[in-house]
DNA sequence: CATGAATGAGGGTTCATTCAT
DNA sequence: AATGAATGAACCCTCATTCAT
């Protein structure tokens, strides 16, 4: 993914600082809310290095959104559920998605902050392939399996159903805070958490039947 | 709602413009992003009018929040479900949720704002009930009916269901920019409306069957 | 030569002093060393009023650049010698230009650093032509009645001419720093003008004999 | 001229080069615009190697241009005129100086910018009486003989006239970007430099007519 | 009620220079 | 002899906010 020369151990050692406190403070605050400044510090390095390795911050906004795709990706990439039957493989793609959400708040932070730019950042990303997430081929083998030995209706979209599972998982976690202020309970508790996996679950595979 | 002392009508034209226009900003740029020079020129009024009526900034954002929660509450009141048959009736909440986030993506642009700010000044607002969402009330009703005439499964947790709902129509707006630039489709046609309309009922009337 | 709207005398007079200020930093230490919040301080305005009215540092360079040309153009202007004998009338020309030189360095300090710069924010100009000397007509046609009364030589390039004369007064004014540290003396002592002044008018008088 | 001890044939040639690249980046964008990073690359040298040479930024500015004198002394040095007719000498003088004017811009700049320095850094030179043009001497010389032979007239300041042939020849190439833009031709041409040599060939023989 | 002018704090970015190897 | 990495001081510019009219 780096066309850049490689760095010597110290020098990729300082990059990778700057990158997690980078994620951190734009998750926190968002691209314009985020302090250069408060980066190079929270990385204990100068903020000059954060330029000659990054450019300028939007650069380094668009290199931490491509992080952060590629993290989730990795773990997706991991995940393997063509030994099991349709149905719990679905409910492990379900669970998955919600779980990864769940512990990886500043993903959805970033996209919703990406999205307020209207991806301008993204669009110029050289990478957009590398976005794309294994879990949709997951999903279409899932669905033809379970398709194939009776057990799922036939009529479904992948990709509709795709943006359905992530919707489900990503929803509470992207407005948790304001869900949290209206409804008065912390949406993000373990308790919480396993009763939205579990109608989440319900939910697909209730539709799913044939 | 309001306890300031009334205002004339030149007044509260310019004061309506003003919000008008910060809606516009808001949405667009983000509260970081958006300057109040700009909301000042767009409203064709005088910056210190602005501050005259909202006082700083960030009490102008929330007056804007507060203003789309209200839009959206006095659209949902006027829905009347209770005279359909449970399933048509399910099916108009969900298609209405999602047409309704479909036409006001500055709202979820200031909901993603928000939560990216924490919530914190929704927090301080002195009217959280007034944010509940009328649906959640509508939907216990119908809930309540179908699973009295048998024809939705009993177990369902309307809060849960409510979130569901909400999230299928809320996610692939909140994220237009970044899932059109990855999947290089425009999610935001009236083609693709429609067919993201007509999974999300059959998901949600898919799921409901006993 | 001002497109923009007409400023209230207060405005006017901080426009002003900013321009003023500008001219004596930049002239002081060129357009890369000048500094901006000096300008700002040394005309005793804030620095956001300067990027108000001039918008980019070297737009008021360039501001303050025409305005240098402007004012020589101005004196030029009520040059009047028209009525005088050819000779009389080409030396007080001469002696003109080197005398305006001599009292307006910060000119040729502009010229020398704009010079450096390849002449690129003069380029972008939208006002060249207000930059030609009115010299060069008042030169053509002293020269023209000179040659017509049998004073001065036929084969003379007014333009040569002109810049020659332009020349005797610009170089010591231009490189006075350097000739002083090489020669050991003031060149700009008054005793030192008169001398330079005399040498400059003799050399052209003596060359145009016929 | 160099108190610095010996450097092995491979120092002094990236000592060269680094002087090479400094002058050349030095004449393009002044002292204030040269870029120290720029100079080390242009040299393919380690910015170490500079400051290790040279000492500081300005340290290198003032060695740079004490080359560019050291240049030209020595190309004036080697102009042999004693041998010919004084006006034949003196159109000599007056013409190689015009010329190594026009093919060494970058000496004309580096002066430009000193003198926007009030000349601190030469001030600083341990070495001025080498800056000293050995053009006064020859000149000096070819006057004194044509004067004898009743060539030229007999009140001439050599001084003076000094200053006046280098004027003549600088000033437009000094002033080249600026000039050109308001003219609208180049004065770089070699037909231009032609025309400018032939003139004040002219204006300089036509002044010492007895 | 409305306006134009002014302010000061701080944001992103750049640069000459030095350290450690 | 030479290098890559790091530093901190500024510098240009912007912005929310207030004053004077």
């Amino acid at each position: 993914m780096d066309a850049a020369p490689p760095l010597s151990p110290r020098a990729a050692a300082t990059r990778q600082r700057i990158l997690d406190a980078a994620m951190a403070e734009f998750a926190a605050k968002g691209l314009a809310g985020a302090r250069v400044d408060e980066i190079a510090a929270r990385a204990g390095a100068n903020k000059r290095m954060l330029y000659a390795y990054f450019g300028a911050k939007e650069d380094l906004w668009l290199t931490v959104l491509e992080a952060a795709y590629a993290a989730k990706r990795e773990e997706e990439e991991q995940l393997d559920v063509a030994h099991l039957p349709p149905a719990e493989a679905m409910a492990r793609l379900v669970a998955f998605n919600l779980r990864y959400t769940a512990r990886h708040p500043e993903f959805v932070a970033l996209l919703n902050q990406e999205n307020v730019h209207a991806a301008a950042h993204l669009r110029r990303s050289g990478n957009v392939p590398a976005l794309y997430s294994p879990l949709t081929t997951r999903l279409r083998e899932v669905l033809a399996r379970g398709a194939a030995e009776g057990l799922f209706r036939r009529d479904v979209d992948p990709l509709q159903l795709y943006l359905s599972i992530v919707a489900l998982g990503h929803f509470t976690v992207a407005n948790r805070f304001t869900l949290s202020t209206i409804f008065g309970t912390d949406l993000g508790s373990e308790a919480a958490l396993q009763a939205r996996e579990a109608h989440a679950v319900e939910v697909v595979l209730g539709y799913l039947r044939p």
